[in-house]
DNA sequence: AGATCATATAATCATATTACAATATTAGTA
DNA sequence: TACTAATATTGTAATATGATTATATGATCT
């Protein structure tokens, strides 16, 4: 049985909770980018993005390494986009119920 | 191809931000659980449960029926479970690096 | 009806998160 | 060395979230 603490678990899911950081995370699926191509795909100042990766970095969810004066944002753990199919899946089985109940 | 809004996935994982409301779904693993069985699992006052029950059913989390007076809350969405094992993984991955750096 | 149990809601306050603007840092380049 | 590009950090204001206390609702029981 694996026991953990629920504050580390919650600390990844309250990471993933914020609209610019899953698109952050979608951009990354295909392979790797700079923060200079993810800027420009965002609607978030750079600051801000800069912020949000480092939320997603300290949660152990993206790497980052430097290339001269770039930083090379990757995803780390790949499974987050597993968590975000189950998530989807969540929300369409939602979306079905809603409909479903309006019919009645 | 599944387009779905980032500011509603966002919104479940946000949900699962909470080292309380991760604690309630790991209670109701076994079986769904009268609020009065929940209580006195959780360290957190009543008002404060309910308001995090609520959180967890708005994101179509959990679910409730009436019974008499009690009110009765279980799993709706299974996914959580897998997305919970898998943030431990995550996690543990982390765990590991965190030695093996040390160690160098 | 009145009392009590179970749960939810509301009001408030404290704290955390987010966004933005400004500034700092670091690496390349003229 | 000065200049610019790329990114991070800091200060701060706006907003959101969480905890607490009190109150409300609804069901059961006497």
């Amino acid at each position: 049985m694996t026991t953990m603490g629920n504050q580390l678990i919650s600390n990844v899911f309250k990471a993933l909770g914020h609209p610019t950081r899953i698109q952050i995370i979608k951009l990354l699926r295909k392979g790797e980018l700079c923060v200079c191509d993810i800027l420009p795909n965002l609607d978030s100042e750079q600051s801000n993005t800069s912020q949000h990766l480092t939320v997603l970095k300290n949660q152990g969810i993206v790497e980052s390494k430097k290339d001269g004066s770039k930083v090379i944002y990757s995803i780390k753990n790949k499974e987050v986009y597993e968590m975000i199919d189950l998530v989807e899946a969540i929300i369409l089985r939602q979306i079905e119920e809603t409909k479903t109940s309006l019919s009645k």
